[in-house]
DNA sequence: ACTTGCGTTCAGTTTTTTCTGAATCAACCC
DNA sequence: GGGTTGATTCAGAAAAAACTGAACGCAAGT
């Protein structure tokens, strides 16, 4: 890690560690932390130099923030390289994560319920579930659902409270 | 996978999936998602055999559960097993997590964030950072340390509108 | 048309995580 | 005390994920 103060190295550590902690590669939360204490716009190869990470890892890398929308490229006219920069206000970061990646989950978590709630009550007609099973089961998937339905109403609305 | 219709089966991996994707291990979404479809309190054999897991791993991943508040175990006088199930309710597990890890992680987060802001400035003092950057850094770092505050006040409140 | 300098892709390696089998521990019964 | 049956621990195997170097593609400059 060159060219990098430690203040800044350990926190990019740090973001690297929370990133990991939600289940995001360590390498693209240190991206995100030293683009997040720079005063200027990086280069890929600035970014995989302080990091010690590979070119290829430092592309990729930037790239997932930017499908989070955490971070911006830019290109100054007359140098072809690619200058990242992070999009500072965190919380519009973790908003724009919620709804890019958390509700389209949600909804496709909903169906696979739907259908698993058919698959349910095929299988009790064909005597595989017993009547008694079948109530239990029915009843907490319909529990869980309707959560899932609430909580994708109250998304906007916590996103709006977290800003 | 044994004993366990395709359904409760599939709902098992499902959530052995969304589990991962949140970092925890699939192995312990699974036993999660067996034991909130069953209709009695399940031994850990019975765990083990019904998702292909060695005892060993259905030991530790249904005590991980219990941390999480996210299963409960009993034991019935006469039999020497544990028996577990599922804590029904999801809000109240997802509620339970916030407040058991996300809060502590959060203290945590805050305190290595002012321990930043000393570093910072004798890094300032010795001249390894200039003053236009220093104000930069100080900067950003005051405005997350003033979000992951303004996250914690909230964090009961969002609690309780999810529930 | 050739070279240079950039970002990206991809096959293979390294690292990390998860899972397992065997050993151990503990309670209970005889 | 010895045997049985359950849970837990732990070292190592297996699997998964992250990372890398080398090759490639592409655009701009010569």
């Amino acid at each position: 890690m060159k060219r990098v103060t430690p203040s800044r190295s350990e926190f990019a550590q740090l973001l690297g560690r929370t990133a990991q902690a939600f289940g995001v590669p360590p390498s693209v939360g240190q991206i995100y932390g030293l683009l997040y204490l720079s005063d200027r716009p990086l280069s890929l190869d600035e970014i995989a130099d302080a990091l010690d990470l590979s070119k290829a890892s430092a592309s990729v890398g930037a790239r997932q923030l930017e499908a989070l929308h955490a971070v911006r490229v830019s290109s100054k006219s007359d140098d072809r390289r690619d200058y990242w920069e992070a999009s500072l206000e965190p919380q519009e970061v973790l908003q724009k994560m919620m709804s890019s990646v958390l509700a389209p989950r949600l909804a496709n978590a909903h169906n696979r319920l739907e259908g698993l709630v058919d698959l349910m009550r095929a299988e009790r007609e064909s005597g595989v579930l017993s009547g008694e099973e079948f109530t239990v089961c029915q009843q907490r998937l319909q529990l869980l659902i309707a959560k899932t339905q609430q909580f994708k109403t109250w998304l906007p609305v916590v996103e709006r409270f977290v800003r």
